[in-house]
DNA sequence: GAAAGCTATGTGACGTGGTCACACAGACGC
DNA sequence: GCGTCTGTGTGACCACGTCACATAGCTTTC
């Protein structure tokens, strides 16, 4: 009881779903490494504790979409999904940095469920998030230009340098696009003065000229 | 106990949620009825009893995409985010047909979810649901051709006659395009000989034609 | 440190899809 | 019969996705 658990880093838990998740061994997993992939079966349900997730969705020609990214803290929504519904996963999720997460196993999950309504808030919490974000996600693909959502991309994800540090095949993904279609609106936003931008790196030059980019499909 | 009660139509549910449920009186509105729109506060959470409500995401020009079609049994997973996450609703729903529902207020939810192990199972089991078929929605808006969600929905929706009695404009709302587009693919399908189509029908020529559409750009 | 190889990016051509601005036709009321 | 409403057809145009490359910048290897 002195020494800090693992458990520690997931908020809002109570007494009994901490003393189960403890008998619990974390894991942890190398940058890289792909935690399931379409037509797997679920193993159980798991929590993030450290790093940071990337779940995509795979097209048939290679192409992918970003549906979300786990912070610590947060659970994979898919593998509840295939609890629940005892269907397989039909999405993607890679580690993007190194990361430290428990598996809870199906039943111990069930018993959670059961009995703890700290656990059950802490699950019904990351579903509602997530389809929050996935509907915001449908409306973003099918109501927003890409240079909308691109120019929200940079200003979402740029550091405090205003630098945006990803490839631009890394953008694409990220907003549900082909890499050439990144390329020509990177020049056009270019030459408008907007942003700059050269091999991994993109620089924002006028952060109100993003906004508005932004504000004008969105309404 | 000898006479129906409206929770009997509720699939799954234990004595106690059904002792909580029966205190409530369940309502009936007329089709057409929007139940919700964007922006509104959320009221509690809707268990369908019978009818057809369909939710709708609204986009800026007016264009709109169905998100999903809520049966009896199932329920609302809009209002459901609302009360877990605080936030207000982002979709409109609207009574396809007469509908018949209950509203359960707020602190009876949270009462049920403690209490009901078959309450708690309805509630994941919607989600999960949803959760689903908007990764299937998601999929398809993003890697497959309008041509081919357009078969889909005409092999799905169509009666055992072979026909499917929509508007196009109510085609394009169902599979997330605009009306103009489904007139120039049903032209085609008609000249290719794998539908027929007038005011309002659409006539299923030739079956597995438009199977062969819907598998060609799904793998 | 030059050759080889890989990764990131630029570009033209082409087809599909979404938007706008209409024209037109069948249905319905009066 | 005359408007009106709703559903449909069409051409022009632009945004987007795909294919097939060309190029440029890093890295590895000997």
């Amino acid at each position: 009881m002195s020494w800090t658990k693992h458990t520690d880093e997931i908020a809002g838990l109570d007494a009994p779903a901490r003393a189960l998740l403890d008998t619990l061994t974390p894991m942890e997993v190398p940058k890289g490494t792909i935690l399931f992939c379409p037509g797997e079966a679920v193993k159980g349900y798991v929590v993030m504790l450290s790093g940071q997730v990337d779940v995509n969705l795979i097209g048939p020609n290679g192409r992918d979409i970003l549906l979300y990214r786990v912070a610590p803290g947060q659970s994979c929504i898919q593998s509840t999904l295939g609890l629940l519904g005892g269907d397989a996963y039909t999405a993607e999720a890679t580690a993007e940095t190194l990361a430290r997460l428990v598996l809870i196993p199906r039943d111990v999950f069930f018993a959670l469920l059961d009995s703890s309504p700290g656990f059950r808030r802490l699950v019904f919490g990351a579903f509602a998030e997530r389809m929050q974000s996935m509907m915001q996600l449908i409306e973003n693909v099918s109501f927003m230009t890409v240079e909308a959502r691109l120019a929200a991309l940079i200003l979402d994800r740029s550091g405090p340098d205003g630098c945006l540090h990803m490839t631009q095949a890394e953008m694409a993904t990220a907003i549900g696009t082909a890499r050439e279609v990144i390329s020509r609106r990177l020049d056009k936003m270019a030459q408008s003065g907007s942003v700059a931008h050269e091999r991994g790196v993109v620089i924002i030059l006028d952060r109100s000229a993003l906004n508005e980019l932004v504000q004008g499909a969105a309404f």
